[in-house]
RNA sequence: GCCGAUGUGGCUCAAUUGGCAGAGCAGCUGAUUUGUAAUCAGCAGGUUAUCGGUUCGAGUCCGAUCAUCGGCUCCA
């Protein structure tokens, strides 16, 4: 059999070898750091027999492949070692994941102590140098194996497997420990040279809140010490830049026992960034891209949610107001804007000339998340979106899509976090349909053009299945926290359907009522989150035009005070958010402290700049740039905030 | 909602087996009038998240509630 190598490289053999033989044919150190082979475009075991002709490549810990299976093989030691610990527990599953391992365990929850417990005896384990052997069993001897060693976990993965499937199990060690198993694994232990248990949580039997709720430990491995100590810094690392700490530390916004979960204050500087960030969406949209506001009561009658259908299907996701009373009308906080809006569509009759309507509003709602829910500012009980409802002609339905889609891009360019995003279609799930309302051909065809628009706009982007709104397919542009974990910022939903529901029509040109389309979309999302991400990407050294304070005004000593609060004065009246720091310290003592809240510009002020009608700029950007006149300053900054300039900081 | 951890001045953390709640930073006052990342001295600040229990005595032990954090589920 002829073998082809990555590098292009022909190998021929005669008969059977497995893919560690291979490797060890091309060195005796590949071999040595083998993890996996690829065959075929295939990640396979290193056991696997190659009979035939073959691509083939050896997978190290250095490619993404052959880390997971070191990983993986990591897992398979932790669930080892805690049958040793705990024979009683069950075993789930144990994959590798993103950044690391776990494996799901029903048992009693493990402490920190216990993990440590594990992690001693995971290395006992590892130095043991337990051997790894692979073996495949027919279904029903499989089930048997597993029900003779009481894992009923095992017994139902192995019943759910599609007919005619490879049963595969590993045994490793002495203790006869045995999982059922895809693989790959590794060939031995040695290449696990860093490893760490980083916590335990809950975690539902395969994902599924009815399901018990099992016991997690989350852990990670390298194939180096080193490689582990980055990792746990750098774990150390993003914690800093964490917004639900960073945001509190700069007095962005706070919480408070008594006022409720999810229900954050923003504090006058956090206040600020959202006001800033308003004013501009709400130009930008009203301006430069068609909208119309409007002002929408924050609750209404239950008679409302009974038409939109939220009453049916939300209702436990909604605050209601005087329910059980007689004496009252039952009323429910918003927790969307669409039907408010739909009303102000219907207030008026509406030529075809007219359309399309574009609606938008800053808009508060209001959804009753589950106590465990909350997180921070990305999940909270109120919060408040730059919300809109596009009422548009079937015929213009693309070119609107598209142009929402174009504004929410320019959004994230101007915010600095285009790279940071993943676009997603998300669709209906036909084999759910009682989730959605309307013909799977309505379906396909809607999904079928924002698959084009997003091509056209050439993003990547995935197809998520089951995602879709009830009446609709969505575009979701979602980012990820420091954390790794991804939240919607922005979605943009394509409905043909609900104007049905409220009656909304236009007339055409024949003077006949026609159905329009409608468009629900955010350009920016919600503030909350918005701010949430931005704090993170910029770990709170924001670019000038958001800093909630863009200049500090440093007399050298309170002599110039006069001066300096002259500059203060001058800039406030270019709009520029100047504060003035007239207590009696030394320079360096403000200097640091400026710095230490991430102010953008420092201007000192003494004696030589008060003669001179100049200011001593300093900045977080590029240190010390030097004395300026304040006219040239504030023309400088003035720019740099109209055209909204992320400039790049220069470690100091 | 579920699993787990945590809760002590504004912040970061102390407080032996249950035995007088303490420090640094921040704050305030006074002195210092300062030239590019920390001037000195003094003062004040806590019903130890809340409520209840055990005890001669609770920050410490027990219970409940609330909040925060890490996950699961859910979600903008």
């Amino acid at each position: 059999m002829i073998i082809t190598l990555k590098d292009g490289t022909k190998k021929e053999y005669e008969g059977k070898m497995t893919g560690f033989d291979i490797a060890m044919d091309i060195s005796e150190g590949l071999a040595r750091n083998a993890c996996a082979i690829e065959v075929d475009g295939e990640v396979k075991d290193l056991r696997t027999t190659i009979e035939s002709d073959c691509s083939l490549s050896i997978l190290t810990s250095r490619d993404k492949e052959g880390l997971s299976a070191l990983r993986h093989t990591c897992s398979h030691i932790m669930a080892e070692a805690v049958k040793k610990i705990r024979p009683d527990a069950k075993l789930a599953i144990g994959p590798s994941i993103e950044d690391g391992f776990y494996y799901d365990f029903d048992t009693e929850p493990f402490s920190r102590e216990d993990l440590d417990g594990i992690e001693a005896e995971m290395k006992k384990i590892i130095k043991s140098k337990p051997k790894f052997e692979r073996f495949e069993l027919e279904r029903a001897e499989a089930v048997k194996f597993m029900e003779d060693r009481n894992e009923p976990y095992k017994v139902e993965l192995i019943n759910d497997l599609p007919e005619g499937s490879t049963i595969s199990f590993y045994r490793q060690g002495e203790d006869d420990f045995v999982d059922l198993c895809a693989g790959p694994h590794l060939i031995n232990t040695k290449l696990i040279k860093g490893f760490k248990l980083l916590s335990s949580s809950g975690a539902y039997w395969r994902g599924d809140e009815h399901n018990k709720m099992l016991t997690r430990i989350y852990g990670t491995a390298f194939a180096s010490k080193d490689e582990l100590k980055a990792h746990l810094e750098h774990l150390e690392d993003i914690k800093k830049r964490d917004h639900n700490k960073l945001g509190r530390e700069m007095q962005l916004f706070t919480t408070v026992d008594v006022i409720g979960q999810g229900l954050p204050l923003f504090m006058p500087k956090g206040t600020k960034m959202i006001q800033t960030l308003q004013r501009w969406i709400e130009d930008l949209e009203d301006n430069e891209w068609g909208y119309t506001r409007t002002r929408t009561p924050l609750m209404a009658k239950s008679d409302l949610y009974k038409i939109s259908g939220h009453w049916d299907h939300y209702k436990e996701g909604m605050f209601v107001l005087n329910e059980g009373r007689d004496d009252k009308d039952v009323m429910a906080l918003r927790p969307m804007t669409c039907p408010f809006q739909y009303y102000v569509y219907k207030a008026t009759q509406h030529s075809y000339k007219d359309l399309p309507c574009r609606y938008s509003e800053t808009s508060t709602l209001f959804r009753n998340e589950d106590s465990g829910e909350m997180h921070g500012l990305t999940r909270v009980r109120q919060f408040t979106i730059t919300e809109g409802h596009l009422i548009v002609r079937p015929d213009q339905m693309v070119d609107e899509f598209k142009r929402c889609l174009a504004l929410a891009k320019y959004c994230l360019e101007t915010l600095g976090v285009e790279e940071d995003v993943t676009y997603h279609l998300s669709k209906w799930d036909p084999d759910n349909r009682e989730k959605y309302i309307g013909d799977k051909e309505v379906w396909e065809e809607t999904e079928g053009h924002i698959r084009d628009i997003l091509n056209e706009l050439g993003v990547e982007f995935s197809e998520d299945v089951g995602e879709a709104a009830f009446y609709g397919p969505k575009v979701d542009i979602n980012a990820k926290n420091v954390y790794g974990k991804e939240d919607t910022m922005i979605t943009i939903q394509w409905d043909a359907l609900i104007a049905e529901q409220f009656d909304m029509y236009y007339i055409d040109e024949n003077g006949d009522k026609i159905r329009p389309y409608i468009i629900h979309r955010t350009s920016m999302g919600c503030y909350e989150r918005t701010l949430a991400w931005l704090i993170e990407k910029y770990a709170g050294k924001f670019p000038t035009w958001l800093c909630p304070e863009q200049v500090r005004v440093l007399p050298v000593s309170e002599k110039y005070a006069d001066y300096a609060s002259e500059v203060e004065a001058e800039l406030k009246k270019n709009g520029i958010l100047t504060t003035m720091d007239n207590r009696a310290e030394k320079i360096g003592f403000k200097i640091r402290e400026a710095r230490l809240n991430k102010l953008p510009y420092m201007l000192v002020v003494g004696e030589k700049e008060r003669d001179d009608k100049t200011v001593s700029v300093r900045s977080r950007f590029a240190g010390d740039e030097g004395v300026k006149s304040l006219d040239e300053f504030i023309s400088q900054i003035t720019e740099e905030i109209r055209t909204k300039t992320i400039r790049e900081e220069i470690q100091q």
